[in-house]
DNA sequence: GAAAAGTTTTCATACTATGGTAGAATTTAC
DNA sequence: GTAAATTCTACCATAGTATGAAAACTTTTC
């Protein structure tokens, strides 16, 4: 008899974890009923799950509506300072960073997105703000290191969960470019990024890969304004990139 | 029968935060019975949520045991790019931080601690890192500028709840000593604070009120190495952190 | 290689989370 | 100003989930 392959399950608990990801994912304060409808919960069943939440400051409110909490910055610093990889990457961090006053960091992914973990400034300030912790698509930039060796189901849930595709230029990244795009990152070993998820920027970005399994874990990436890097310098800092990103070796 | 002043509670909820609490506290991996025990629940228990906390990447897990996950990171960001005083403090922080040219901090209260949840480094480097999210006393420091004006009862509650109290010294911190350094905050409206929490660091700092209820919401603080900052200078900066502080509006 | 320590699975049961409903409270409309 | 929406909170019987004891299984220790 075929038993569906049951993973562990909680109901209350992943309700509770929709509702976070939810107040995650926004960028303002949300209404009960709003957090209620985008879960699929009832009312009751929300406002229940918001309050104990508020109690233990994982969540926030005020005549607006509700927000993260505060406490959730404790959780964020545990994973910077526990995690063995963000532990390994950050003294390579800081010597691509001053080798080519850039800066460097190292993205890593979480469902079907990633976000920055750690980060070092270059002397070359960058024009922009990417926050660490932001949460960034997987199709755009060192995101298509992350996923450059996915295996072709995995490559299919993602492009079906994540539609539509839109890039820097509110373009529409179509499946077969990014297939193409994955399959260079994956024989080449490295990707180049230019005003893809933002214009004007560039980033030259690695696959660093377990130690273990060999599978990507993370990407090690230099960011900077486009106009910073003459085009003939591309190479060599791909080179840099490629060098430090094997030094990283974590599981 | 006395029933307990119950607030909504929601059992597996509340399980499930104190499992992640023991973890966000840890610098660590944990295993799993270290956790069970921390908490006080069953082994079966913790296995089921830790699992579940797993699938969503709240927690992650090796050989090694448990810590916290990737996931965590998207919170602290929606806190800090949401919250409406963390949004009023930034221009200000930035503009004491270029005015002083030291690092101005904000902190804010979380239950028995705190955390600095915004920072703008200034031009003099400060020797010592103090990431923010890390989860620190309120009775050292700017500590003592958030619970400066607790209530009697409140202030009972902390003293019991977080003895002992160690300074950097590694010396105990009497409560009689705690509250007369209160008293003077909140007589002077301002603390200065000399090796407390960091031996040879300087803090000044001063309380943020909610415009609404005037009620100390967080402690704007400048912060530097003690030897950078010269006896008679201190009265003019507390000067500038008390008029910063005071310009952040927010609820 | 045996014993200990740690982890996962199973399962019957107790008790908790659930979601109607109704009533407060707040906001909006007029 | 009052009425009408809209949003939020409280209540409660019931379904169904979380629970923990025990046992199977895995890994580590000595």
């Amino acid at each position: 008899m075929v038993t569906e392959k049951d993973h562990v399950t909680m109901r209350s608990l992943e309700r509770a974890i929709d509702i976070l990801e939810v107040l995650e994912d926004a960028s303002m304060p949300l209404r009960l009923v709003d957090i209620a409808s985008r879960t699929g919960l009832h009312n009751a069943t929300t406002q229940r799950i918001l309050a104990v939440l508020e109690t233990r400051r994982r969540v926030e409110r005020d005549g607006a509506g509700y927000r993260a909490g505060v406490s959730l910055i404790f959780g964020a610093h545990a994973y910077v300072t526990t995690n063995p990889l963000v532990a390994a990457a950050r003294p390579v961090l800081q010597e691509l960073a001053s080798r080519t006053t850039l800066t460097t960091s190292l993205f890593v992914r979480s469902g079907w997105h990633r976000a920055a973990v750690a980060r070092v400034h270059g002397s070359r300030p960058l024009g922009y703000e990417l926050p660490i912790g932001a949460k960034l698509p997987l199709f755009l930039g060192s995101g298509k290191t992350l996923i450059a060796e996915l295996s072709a189901e995995e490559l299919d849930a993602f492009l079906t969960a994540v539609e539509p595709m839109i890039n820097a230029d509110r373009k529409v990244v179509s499946s077969e470019s990014l297939r193409s795009d994955l399959a260079q990152v994956k024989k080449q070993g490295f990707h180049v990024s230019r005003s893809e998820r933002q214009i004007g920027a560039l980033s030259i970005s690695a696959p660093v890969r377990s130690a273990r399994t060999a599978n990507i874990i993370g990407a090690l990436a230099i960011g900077a304004a486009r106009e910073d890097v003459p085009e003939h310098e591309t190479e060599a800092l791909t080179v840099e990139v490629r060098r430090a990103a094997a030094a990283i070796v974590a599981n």
